[in-house]
RNA sequence: GGUUCCGUGGCCGAGUGGCUAGGCACUGGUCUGCAAAACCAGCUACAGCGGUUCGAAUCCGCUCGGAACCUCCA
């Protein structure tokens, strides 16, 4: 049987060229995905975790295909400037500093709420997750090699790329973003301390620290640390090679961070580093991106606790997980109460249908295409990712299971099929669960609640509707509906 | 000001030249002691104005409205 990769090419919207194409892999069978983490300064918000898990599916798509997938996601806890000027600051020792704590208290602190949000969202880690100040010796050697080879140069102990010279000869600063040098240097803002930099679009590779900056390395041209766009350079190199395939993160991360990556790539080793470079686009509140300055901002956990003011109550991970995915990543997309509350059906709607499914029988002849319906699901996951018109082909199976009384008109390979394929779909690709009481309930619980149910259906026959409905009620309050059908009642949580 | 992108039915959200996703809500019906669920049916839109075309939500132009980025951003 051929391989589904190979049954299924993944097209791709590459932000280089601006236009889908065939996923071709430096090495056949194996992809290469390096996606920019979050800097660990605060708790992770909404937006960041859209984008990872935004990932986190393209990541279990392509692992699903068959592809040897080495995911490395780094974790930025340095060297991420406030502003580029003499007065920029680290962020993590920023934060350190107005808390005091020890700058790697800040990080540890941080990482581990990340890591739980993206656990909640059933995010699976990465192959590797690679630490900025782990990779300092790494970030030294690359800055030494482009000043070798001309294109950057060490002003008063910090070491600055060179854009102009870059560009002059032959460079391609501006690619991903569509931008040209002389139009940003007029449409860039005034900044203080820029006077070390030969050019305000020049960046920085390695900043001097100034004395009471907490963090800080050892160099051959100063005491100080890294600048943000190189560690992603290192870490991507080190760890996935000159060339791979894909390049993810955040559309804000498109200029500058990503058009650096690619310049400080190029000025290294003379390759651009990833063929394929996809953005997930913005979370927005209210129309309006997050922000904490605005107070437009809500917290993962806030969403799944209900404890804000935005919200009217909680969300289960999987139902915030399945709203995400009813979008498309490179679509912005509106947060509302409303839209959470319609996801919310709709994921309870998928999930009744996946238990139901899994008690039908079989027919004596399949009068359903499944394998059209396969392939229209796979054709739509490998169309760059289209999670929205996916999940509608999936609500054409549910729709189908629905309308099937005991039996299901599939024989029975094929409804093992389907069974195994929903299965895959919805929790390996899709990355959603079920509702964790609904999954953990035991034996002992069916059986007492079989027990209650013949109990109201005794009661129902002598027409003692009272005691029926009180029942029922008690039931509903402790969070468990009955469902009376023609086939007796069922329940769920 | 510059770059990029978007404006789809009550709401969310796909589609990107003809065959008019899907979810939620709503209305009517089936089922049912009632309810819930499910099923059937209905509601059927593409900001505005022009243009190209046999045909445009989809291409082009303009207008209006919104978003992201332009060295903190996922």
């Amino acid at each position: 049987m051929d391989l589904l990769y190979k049954q299924y090419p993944v097209h791709i919207e590459n932000s280089l060229l601006g236009k889908k194409e065939l996923l071709i892999p430096v090495v056949e069978g194996r992809i290469g995905m390096y996606v920019c983490g979050p800097t660990v300064y605060s708790n992770v918000h909404l937006g960041n975790a859209r984008t990872f898990t935004s990932f986190d599916f393209i990541f279990r798509y392509l692992s699903h295909l068959g592809y040897k997938v080495r995911y490395v996601r780094n974790i930025t806890d340095a060297g991420h400037l406030e502003n580029d000027g003499d007065e920029g600051e680290d962020k993590i020792a920023k934060k350190a500093r107005l808390e005091e704590l020890e700058p790697m208290e800040i990080v540890q602190r941080y990482t581990v709420d990340f890591h739980k949000i993206m656990q909640q969202l059933n995010a699976l880690p990465p192959s590797i997750e690679p630490t900025a100040t782990g990779h300092i010796v790494e970030q030294i050697e690359m800055t030494k090699t482009i000043i070798d080879r001309g294109w950057a140069y060490v002003s008063n102990g910090s070491v600055y790329f060179d854009v102009d010279t870059y560009n002059r000869d032959g460079g391609d600063y501006g690619i991903l973003s569509g931008r040209k040098i002389d139009e940003l240097q007029e449409g860039s803002r005034v900044l203080e301390g820029q006077e070390e930099k030969r050019n305000p679009s020049d960046f920085a590779l390695w900043k001097k620290a100034s004395p009471t900056h907490i963090m800080r390395w050892p160099s051959p041209w100063s005491v100080g640390f890294p600048g943000w766009h190189l560690e992603c350079s290192a870490m991507s190199t080190k760890y996935l090679g000159e060339e791979f395939d894909i390049h993810g993160g955040g559309m804000d991360l498109k200029f500058p961070h990503h058009e650096c990556e690619i310049a400080q790539n190029i000025a290294t080793n003379s390759k651009k580093g990833a063929k394929y470079w996809l953005h997930a686009n913005m979370l927005t509140l209210n129309g309006k991106r997050m922000s904490k300055s605005t107070g437009n901002t809500i917290l993962p956990s806030e969403l799944f606790n209900g404890d804000s003011p935005l919200l009217i109550k909680g969300f289960n991970p999987s139902v915030v997980r399945f709203f995400m995915m009813q979008a498309h990543y490179s679509s912005v997309l509106d947060f509302s109460n409303d839209a959470l509350l319609a996801a919310e059906k709709g994921h309870q709607k998928l999930m009744s249908a996946w238990i139901k499914l899994k008690g039908l029988a079989s027919s004596k002849e399949s009068t359903w295409n499944l394998q059209a319906w396969l392939d229209k699901c796979y054709l739509s996951l490998s169309d760059n990712f289209n999670s929205p018109i996916f999940i509608s082909h999936l609500f054409e199976a549910i729709k189908m299971i629905n309308q099937s009384e005991n039996q299901i008109p599939l024989v029975q390979s094929d409804l093992d099929l389907l069974t195994q394929k929903m299965d895959a779909f919805i929790f390996d690709i899709l990355g959603l669960q079920v509702d964790e009481q609904g999954s953990s309930q035991s034996d002992a619980l069916d059986k007492a609640m079989d027990l209650v149910i013949s109990l109201r259906a005794k009661a129902r026959e002598n027409k003692d509707w009272k005691t029926a409905d009180i029942i029922r009620d008690e039931l509903a309050a402790a969070g468990i509906k009955l469902k009376d059908g023609a086939n007796g009642t069922s329940y769920e949580f």
